[in-house]
DNA sequence: GGGCGGCTACTCGGATATATTCTGTCCGAGTGATAATGG
DNA sequence: CCATTATCACTCGGACAGAATATATCCGAGTAGCCGCCC
């Protein structure tokens, strides 16, 4: 079980943009350069979080990316799940119902407890990231933080 | 995020050979059989259990696996950190110290506040896997369950 | 009949190919600002 | 000086290769039981 590595990425995006003014956006060769990453690549990690409906994406001159709602409505579940799908990362085949051991369908129609403990796990996860807003995060940062952000990562010096 | 299809098979095996009489064991052979599965890679994914000291497995005839402790000691974050490991799914590679927003390192002395939500998000779902043992899982289910698995794994016919 | 030795069949364990997913890169369509131009 | 218009640089978005991991397979080392043999 591994997260990909775009995950911190969008993440650390997602942070930033919620530290710019409202209104104010930032290109993903900004970004990029803001956190020494490949620009092309985290583009193309920043799109689905557009079509999830968590980024607004604006092209052209002065265009980029900016939140799509107010950052104590964006939890770090949305932007994970956004990025990384939302499926529970252990998927019953059913094999309870395979080979030797098969068990008669009538004895499966409750679910397989194996996979409701893990779905209890992931709830648990879900809960934890989910319970964990944008702005909770910027709430615990330092109150210059967000003044140096947006120099650095917008602003030509 | 996605764990491996071997994850659901380990735990399946686990709970079965929870199943039978102390001291018995179950040959890899006889698990893939009982659950219809490629009998080499089953085989390959139940090594790590044992070096986990979750199963203990012997050789030569009527050899196989079993469990290494009572099933009331195992959970079923044993199993999965087995064969998954036991790292965490994010892993913070301290983008935050890179690029134009490089944050000076006195700044970095307490850990990456989006590692840390992720790294509880893991916790939560830690805990909730480490709370359910095998013994627990076999408490749920119906009676008759037990021996028709151990007729079904173990037997012949 | 009992003990011993060799043999055999069965077990796990690790080394080796293939498929799928993640990572990284490129180029094209679209858009908004910009600057020249004419009134 | 102001409105208009054509240009252009900059943006995102999707299509295309390379690398890492998961999946599947095979063969070899070791061992416990078993059978025959000897005492």
């Amino acid at each position: 079980m591994k997260l990909p590595v775009s995950t911190e990425w969008v993440l650390h995006c997602a942070t930033s943009l919620a530290q710019l003014e409202p209104g104010a956006t930032a290109s993903a060769a900004q970004l990029a350069r803001y956190y020494d990453l490949p620009q092309a690549y985290l583009a193309k990690q920043l799109q689905p979080l557009v079509k999830a409906g968590v980024l607004a994406a604006t092209t052209g001159p002065r265009g980029g990316f900016r939140l799509a709602r107010q950052a104590a409505e964006i939890t770090m579940l949305d932007v994970v799940e956004a990025v990384d799908g939302a499926s529970s990362p252990y998927e019953c085949r059913e094999i309870r119902q395979q080979g030797r051991g098969a068990l008669p369908p009538e004895e499966c129609r409750t679910p397989c407890l194996i996979a409701a403990k893990m779905a209890d796990a992931h709830a648990a996860w879900r809960g934890s990231l989910g319970g964990v807003s944008l702005a909770d995060l910027l709430g615990e940062l330092p109150s210059w933080v967000p003044r140096r952000t947006r120099q650095r990562l917008t602003g030509t010096g």
